[in-house]
DNA sequence: GTCTATAGCTTGATAGAC
DNA sequence: GTCTATCAAGCTATAGAC
């Protein structure tokens, strides 16, 4: 693996255990095994390091997601399979927790892999419950885009109540209350 | 107001908009208009002040939260007023915003506010959802427990959507998605 | 491409005058 | 109680040798 591949995938890393106020760039050389000169060789700065390894991530959880969303005969068993596949709550969610950064959200360049990353999760959520309302299956009801949001959601609040617990009971908790919430919509 | 009070309010407000690692004391100092001894005069450091902002947000929330919890002529009216509160979801939870930095989690003492209130805010919607099922309100397979964290976790996921979105439309879309599943549970 | 040296600034805290 | 001065360490970045 090469030096610039060691720097991603460590930028990766630290953003996800730190977030990005909390990473510095001389951290992120430490732990690639590569010095200063090598990182600025490499990329233009802090922003720009960290620009990519968000972008891998995202690329990673959006394929992650696509493989579990892609399996089950039901729209119910699609989404709660989305809801129970295996995490570890006490991590949080790699491209959620960008979201908290002042300095993600204040960069229109970091902030658009987070927007877009959840963009396509909503939509791609909001199609398995329009198939499942077309189908019969869910309530006629149900708005389609405001179910994928309320589940993208859980999901996302689920991480800040494990962390918050020091438990991923609290996580759990929540997607059991989703599951049965949405049990309870079937037409 | 004295200094040890304006001390308090700055860091409320640097760490809601800023999280804990991104707040330095020179920042809180300048906002309150006080000199560095000032600052060291009242409290201990860095972790010292941020524990006492920390309370008081936590104080502050679990009162607004209470407030809304405790009007309603029903479980599904109590529990929609929960989640249909004004909020400003660009700004986020000052609470659940610390459960995302690296610091606070790693101590005790600064995550034992953020831990208290999240763990009174679930039991409390919980006792809530069970007056809803003794009532004959709501489902009676309805977990009360489970209920209630999915509800906390999707204004703390709302939150993150719509940071992510930079806009406040997924906060909302995720409030109508939950209240919508909610009415789908009535008995 | 990678290294070391260095820069100028900020961080979190202490010292000591007033 | 509040102020300014000072500190050692860390931050992000640049320069220039190899």
């Amino acid at each position: 693996m090469d030096t610039a591949e060691r720097l991603i995938e460590s930028a990766q890393q630290l953003l996800w255990e730190r977030g990005y106020v909390g990473t510095s760039p001389k951290a992120i050389q430490q732990r690639a095994g590569a010095g200063q000169g090598s990182m600025y060789h490499h990329f233009r700065g802090k922003p720009d390091l960290a620009e990519a390894a968000m972008r891998r991530s995202a690329a990673q959880l959006r394929a992650q997601a696509e493989a579990v969303l892609a399996v089950g005969d039901s729209a119910t068993a699609r989404l709660g399979g989305y809801l129970e596949r295996e995490r570890d709550p006490l991590r949080g969610c790699r491209v959620g927790r960008m979201a908290m950064d002042p300095d993600v959200i204040a960069s229109d360049e970091l902030r658009r892999p987070v927007e877009e990353t959840f963009a396509w999760l909503r939509d791609r959520l909001a199609e398995i419950v329009a198939e499942g309302v077309a189908a019969g299956e869910l309530r006629a009801g149900l708005d389609p885009s405001d179910t994928a949001a309320a589940i993208a959601a859980v999901v996302q609040g689920g991480y800040v109540l494990a962390r918050a617990a020091g438990s991923r009971e609290p996580f759990d908790a929540a997607v059991r209350g989703a599951v049965a919430l949405l049990a309870a919509a079937r037409a």
